[in-house]
DNA sequence: AACGCTACCAAGCAAGCGCTTGGTTTTCAA
DNA sequence: TTGAAAACCAAGCGCTTGCTTGGTAGCGTT
């Protein structure tokens, strides 16, 4: 269940990496990455005929909703029939949990190298914002934000399984946080849970292709708000 | 269609409130609330088929989902058969704009008193984050959590109706930030957005029952982490 | 007493849903 | 070339859904 899978960042992600650190990954950097997981075995191949229906499914899942997409939905954009489907999952619901699964795999994957890609702890939180933000808007992770909004329509024991990925990509949070506010800190959890929310809800209001805040803008605000600014930036009214 | 309710929180609400302003109101005080809204005609009688049937729909909506709750749900809450439920409203999703107009307008009224009640600036900005939560947590506001989990269910046509009455809710917010970080801020429709979506979100995590982190406990945590608070105050390990 | 109105019941319709079944095509290794 | 497994189609089953229809009981007004 737990596969130890040592995530190969050593070389590979690196190079191409200039000096802006926050900054988001190339479309080569994202091929390398699906390329690593899908020899790890971590997610299935896109070009397979259930790589495409997980596809389909997350982009339709986030548009429509689980329960107003239906099995035909899935299946004819892919170019099938209903029925075929079942031939690759056991449910609908089987369909929801593989895809939530994928996807947690494939964000905490791109998250990993954008905190190692990142140089100090500052630029490390920076690029976790950057990459919830990328994610949670669809411009990285297709289907990220099911795994907030449909969360309710998978039974109890198949949420386990997503959540079992989910704690992984929560620890990454809790380290970058750590190293910026402090290990001593008793209410990173809390501020952890509180900042994910916050940027969670950006899906509700914040446009990305709006000229008037842009994406890497709203990051930086949303860290200048989390991170307490030494008082010489800060400033003071009183 | 915005009309101009003067609510009548003069004399009526202040009476039985002692020291703690920050704190929930009493059984007696939220009765009145309801009678004055009442009287306005800005909700409909509880007692009535159409009061059921919205509290009903309220508590199913939240607990279950709007499409996961059927018709015949509704309709066996209150005791009739699935068919008399279109005697008072023209479609399912009729009773869900219904619903949500009302549960904004009790929320909105609610935190127009809890801001009444709070004599400095800090404690209404206190007040409105109890509220919320409280709110969110199904402790106040039945339905409440619906208004976001429960948006894309609404058709736009509908969804304006309700968004009429959700400016007047989202204003609160705005002058009782305003009052505490001060109205030149430039970023406050960011910060009450943000604030708002990590409150959203504790509805996915935090549970009022529990004991190691109480509800006030917790609007406190979120009051200090999102105020700035005075260098006395907080320990910075420079 | 007759009226009219509101609220409700009993029954069911048309449509859509997830999913199954039996049979056909495709693929690919031996 | 052959055989078997995998992938898919065509059809439809059983069920649920939101909503409609025709009729009726109750109630207050005139």
């Amino acid at each position: 269940m737990t596969a130890k899978v040592k995530f190969k960042t050593n070389g590979s992600f690196n190079t191409k990496v200039g000096k802006s650190n926050t900054g988001a990954e190339t479309a080569e950097t994202k091929n390398l990455l699906i390329a690593e997981l899908l020899a790890s075995g971590q997610i299935t191949d896109p070009a397979s005929r259930r790589g495409q229906l997980l596809n389909a499914a997350a982009r339709l899942f986030e548009q429509k909703g689980y329960t107003a997409t239906t099995v035909r939905d899935i299946a004819a954009a892919v170019g099938i029939l209903s029925g075929s489907i079942f031939h690759h999952f056991s449910s609908k619901e089987d369909i929801l949990c593989c895809t939530m699964q994928e996807v947690t795999r494939f964000a905490s994957a791109r998250m990993r190298v954008a905190i190692f890609q990142a140089s100090s702890a500052e630029d490390k939180l920076r690029a976790c914002i950057r990459c919830e933000l990328e994610a949670i808007h669809g411009l990285a992770v297709p289907g990220f934000s099911i795994l907030v909004n449909e969360w309710r329509s998978l039974s109890a024991s198949r949420q386990a399984l997503v959540l079992g990925l989910r704690d992984h990509y929560e620890q990454l949070w809790l380290e970058s946080l750590s190293a910026v506010l402090g290990t001593q800190r008793r209410d990173l959890p809390l501020v952890r849970r509180l900042l994910l929310g916050a940027l969670a809800h950006t899906h509700n209001w914040f446009k990305p292709e709006g000229k008037e805040l842009t994406l890497p803008q709203l990051a930086e605000q949303v860290f200048v708000l989390f991170v307490p600014q030494p008082p010489s930036r800060q400033p003071t009214s009183l």
